[in-house]
Order: structure tokens, then C-alpha cells, then sequence
DNA sequence: TTGGTTGCAAAAACTTTGCATAAAT
DNA sequence: ATTTATGCAAAGTTTTTGCAACCAA
């Protein structure tokens, strides 16, 4: 797959959408980042680069982009109520975040498709997505602590 | 364990806290239900049995309990927003939210606990905690689907 | 030109907090 | 008698929506 700007730009041409500069930006900024923004992050860093953008248009096109499922949001135990949105593609991937730098980490594990499949067996149900967050110390705060 | 009622009166007793008619009722809810109520939902019920309770206490009991590690909350992606509470308690455990009918299914593996070692093994870290939620059809709305 | 988009402001959805009063110990 | 807890109202936080002006196609 190629880049989200990429991605966006045929879906929108596809569908009668339009390609705005505040979309672009976001897009872009989104592509680029490699990180796990809230809504208001996002707008903080491209506040920078256009200070005209509205929020509620950040809000818009990270909806639009979920509906699309170009992005997908989840909330981490750590931060309640805001939500964190996932840049990269919707290659199905898991979180571990640290506890005490809040670092966010991608993993994915075969271990998975086996949860899935053991549930689905022994449920009879049909399992299509999945979602899951480790929290814990990364390797860093974990010397750290050691070192007191 | 015992029940969240006895449990919670141990830890009031430890703390100087007190036992008020309204939180007995919520606890004795909690208790009751085999769901994974909203804050919203949970006071809807017990409004019935008491017409006085206020939302806010509703909250104020939760965070209580949740601070306790009595119960744990979490946002499943369905409802974007609010926050459903585990009755149950902190024993880990999972959960499978079918996006037909809504219904929460718990379940636990061992997988679970190999995921975390895979990841400490991995990454260096310590995992200390995790959550995971399946999406997608029950075996119920699975048989529906399929005669339509 | 036209219909999708934006900025803005206001509302909605959910949760927390301050304070006077009520109630448990 | 104390001191914690409650009800109430108000505020806080995060996200959504209606609408006139704007702009990409």
C-alpha cells in the first residue's frame, strides 16, 4: 500500500471528495509521525504550519480516515478519555505502552491469530478484529528502576 | 475472594471509610450483575430501588472501587466514549464484544500469558498488565447472519 | 458553478469537583 | 461529636454538529 496521502487523495477522488490543504497537512503529518497522537496533539503540531486550522476540521478528517480504515482509535488505560490514533495501515498490530515513560510500542505475535481461533472454536463466534494493549516498564525504565 | 460487598466493608472498616446505604446498593448491583455496565446504566438501575441516588455518587463509588483494584474499567471501541465497569474482580481476564447484539462475552487463555512473555522476551520489558478485546459476531447473531 | 469543506460557535456526551447538608461511627 | 459521604449544581474535558462563507473540481 502506498502512502495515507496517496491512499486518501483516490479515495476521495473515487467518492466526490476533495482534497483540501487542512486534509493534506493532516494527512501528511500523520504519514510522517510515528506515534500514537490524541485529536489535540495532532492540531497542536500542525497549528504550527497553519494557523487557521480548526480543531473540529482535525476531528472531521480523523473520522473520516477511521470510517475508511485508513486510521483506527483506542483508547490506553493511561490517558481516560482522550483517544489515540493509529497512523500506520490497518495491518492489524497491538500496543504496548509504558507506565512510566508512556512510550508506545507496536508488536504483533502469531500468538494472536491463535487467541482468535481458540476463541472462535470454543464459542462457536466469529472473530473479524482484535485489540490489544500490554502496559508494563520498557527495557529502559526498567534498568532505571533497578538503578535506585 | 468474597463478594465485592463483604470485601469493600473490610477495606472501609481498614480505612475509616463508611458503609452508606447508596453504596451498599451500588455494590450490591456490581455484585448482582453479570454485565459490564456503564456508569449511566448502573445508575439507571438502582434509580429504582432509590429514587434519591445521584449520579455523581454513582462516579464517586466507581473511582472508589477502581482505585481499590475492585473493579477495572474500560472503553470498548463500540461506544466511543463511555467507560464500562468489571463487576468481576481483578482476576485478568478478557473480552469478546459481538458488534451485532453487543453482548460481552469474558474469556481468558493461556496464550495470553505467553503473548507477555513473548513481548518481556523481546523487547526487554516487564509486562504487568494487559487487555485485550476480540470484536466481531457471537455464535447467536453468527446463525442469524447466515440465514438471511 | 456547484456541492463538498472549513471555521466558528454552540451543543452534546461524559466525568469531576466544591460546598453545604446529611448521616455513619 | 466528628468526620466522611451525599446531593446538587456548576464546571471540566473531549468530541460532535449546524450553518454561513469558502474553495476545489
Amino acid at each position: 500500500m502506498t502512502g495515507l496521502v496517496q491512499e486518501s487523495k483516490k479515495r476521495l477522488q473515487a467518492q466526490g471528495g476533495r482534497m483540501t490543504a487542512q486534509r493534506y497537512l493532516i494527512l501528511q503529518t500523520l504519514e510522517e509521525l510515528c506515534d500514537h497522537p490524541t485529536a489535540e496533539e495532532l492540531f497542536a503540531l500542525i497549528r504550527e504550519r497553519d494557523a487557521t486550522l480548526h480543531l473540529s476540521t482535525v476531528y472531521r478528517t480523523l473520522r473520516w480516515l477511521e470510517q475508511e480504515n485508513l486510521i483506527s482509535a483506542r483508547v490506553f488505560a493511561e490517558d481516560r478519555r482522550q483517544e489515540r490514533y493509529d497512523a500506520a495501515y490497518p495491518i492489524e498490530h497491538h500496543h504496548f505502552v509504558c507506565t512510566a515513560c508512556k512510550a508506545v510500542i507496536e508488536f504483533d505475535s502469531p500468538l494472536m491469530e491463535g487467541l482468535k481461533m481458540e476463541f472462535e472454536w470454543r464459542y462457536g463466534a466469529r472473530v473479524e478484529n482484535s485489540s490489544t494493549t500490554l502496559y508494563g516498564l520498557c527495557a529502559a525504565c526498567k534498568d532505571k528502576e533497578k538503578n535506585l
